[in-house]
DNA sequence: TCTGGGGTCCTAGGACCC
DNA sequence: TCTGGGGTCCTAGGACCC
């Protein structure tokens, strides 16, 4: 599926959420800034160069770097800038796969006579996500889509890299192993300890060896990258296969009917999503974190995918109950569900028989649910399981649950 | 008050079926 | 009594990515 020129973009927003609020704000213009809670979400360039990292504790960043401005992040404004780029994309070529909310893989093979070389359109690319959506995006330009990735990552901040295909071995030999897709630090620290640093040293060993270091699965992909062996096309079309929310719970220890009520907020926000998107799932899992940081997972699969708040929140209050003593015991700081198995929601039947009870008795369950936990996040639509599903079974009493 | 929050893919063992 | 081979599904966990 390779195609014989360079002509597979990656497109990739600079320093996303943060240039966001640098253009939004102009006073946060050429300053060390990040955009964060808690950790840090993206760094402006600025403060990049002052070793300020994604991913790094706020107070960590702000010990590198003293003066560091950090905003909230509004992902409303993200998304819709995001939602902007990507009609410029979606104008340039039908073949756009989005990767995350800001980059995507784009194919032009065939828009050679139509509109120009790879390079003109990566150019006008850039020049239009500059001019009307007034964000910096770097464009990687290459046959394959894994070295298109890797070139907009060598041109960035505000790049376009393209790598033509006799020159393919000689740009991706020199670089890092941490460049290739899937080798992370775990990874990495593993063929280092082997002595193989570069790409150019995978290649050179041969996949034998690669597969006796990694296994099977990472050892072959990571020697065919190596030789930028990658015969994935540009997809579009392509939906999530989960839906998934988590919540940190800081350092405070939690009672466990309080994580029955952050568990409640959990179920209702993801079936709420997953409604929305008119999907239906069949896996929960529930995800743990404990203040060793060590993780933690259980998992139940129903019979029929189900879009139903109240079966979601049935099942993930056991897979909960599953784990008490646990914990109980270590510190719980972090709660998760995800909903995996997704299908369209028309292939099942959607709405589930109300069960008859009142608007007013459902306002005064809810009320007792608020009084009782101390939230108010909860709606009405957590109790009926949407428009029109059965409704959610009071909690039973803490004192009762034990 | 301080270690987001959203995902994807792979592996391995056990259950179960033919 | 001994013992196939292949396949799918489920659960748990690990690594990685943005």
């Amino acid at each position: 599926m390779c195609s014989v020129s360079a002509s597979i973009l990656h497109a990739d927003l600079d320093a996303f959420y943060a240039s966001v609020e640098q253009r939004d704000r102009p006073a946060l213009r050429g300053r060390a800034m990040a955009v964060g809670r808690g950790v840090i979400l993206a760094a402006s360039y600025e403060a990049r160069a002052l070793g300020v990292r994604t991913a790094m504790p706020i107070r960590t960043a702000r010990e590198l770097c003293p003066g560091l401005i950090t905003v909230e992040p509004r992902m409303d404004s993200y998304t819709e800038a995001s939602r902007r780029v990507f009609e410029i994309f979606d104008d340039t070529t039908p073949l756009v796969e989005p990767i995350s909310i800001d980059e995507a893989f784009l194919d032009v093979s065939g828009l050679g006579r139509l509109v120009g070389s790879p390079e003109m359109i990566a150019s006008e690319l850039r020049r239009r996500v500059a001019a009307d959506v007034g964000l910096v995006i770097s464009v990687g330009v290459a046959r394959t889509k894994f070295l298109a990735k890797v070139a907009s990552g060598v041109s960035k901040p505000d790049g376009l890299l393209i790598v033509e295909p006799d020159g393919e071995l000689d740009f991706l030999h020199p670089l890092p192993v941490g460049r290739l897709w899937g080798v992370g630090p775990k990874t990495a620290e593993r063929l280092a300890e082997k002595g193989i640093v570069t790409v150019g040293d995978v290649a050179i060993l041969g996949e034998g060896p690669l597969v006796a270091i990694l296994g099977t699965g990472s050892g072959r992909h990571i020697h065919a990258l190596a030789h930028n062996r990658d015969p994935r096309p540009v997809v579009t079309g392509k939906r999530r296969s989960s839906i998934g929310s988590q919540r940190a719970l800081g350092r405070r220890a939690r009672s466990f009917a309080e994580l029955e009520t952050i568990l409640l907020e959990l179920v209702d926000r993801v079936s709420r999503r997953l409604r929305n998107g008119h999907r239906v799932g069949r896996t929960l899992t529930l995800r743990f974190r404990f203040g060793d940081f060590s993780r933690d997972t259980r998992s139940h699969t129903l019979s029929e995918a189900t879009g139903s708040t109240a079966t979601f929140l049935d099942v993930s209050r056991r897979l909960l109950a599953l784990r008490r003593d646990e914990i109980e015991q270590r510190k719980l700081t972090l709660l998760g569900l995800t909903i995996a198995n997704l299908s369209p929601a028309d292939a099942v039947q959607q709405s589930l028989p109300f069960d008859g009870r009142s608007a007013r008795q459902l306002d005064e369950t809810l009320d007792a649910v608020r009084d009782r936990y101390g939230t108010s996040s909860i709606g009405r639509a957590a109790l009926l399981g949407g428009d029109a599903g059965p409704r959610i079974p009071l909690l039973p009493d803490p004192v009762e649950a034990r």
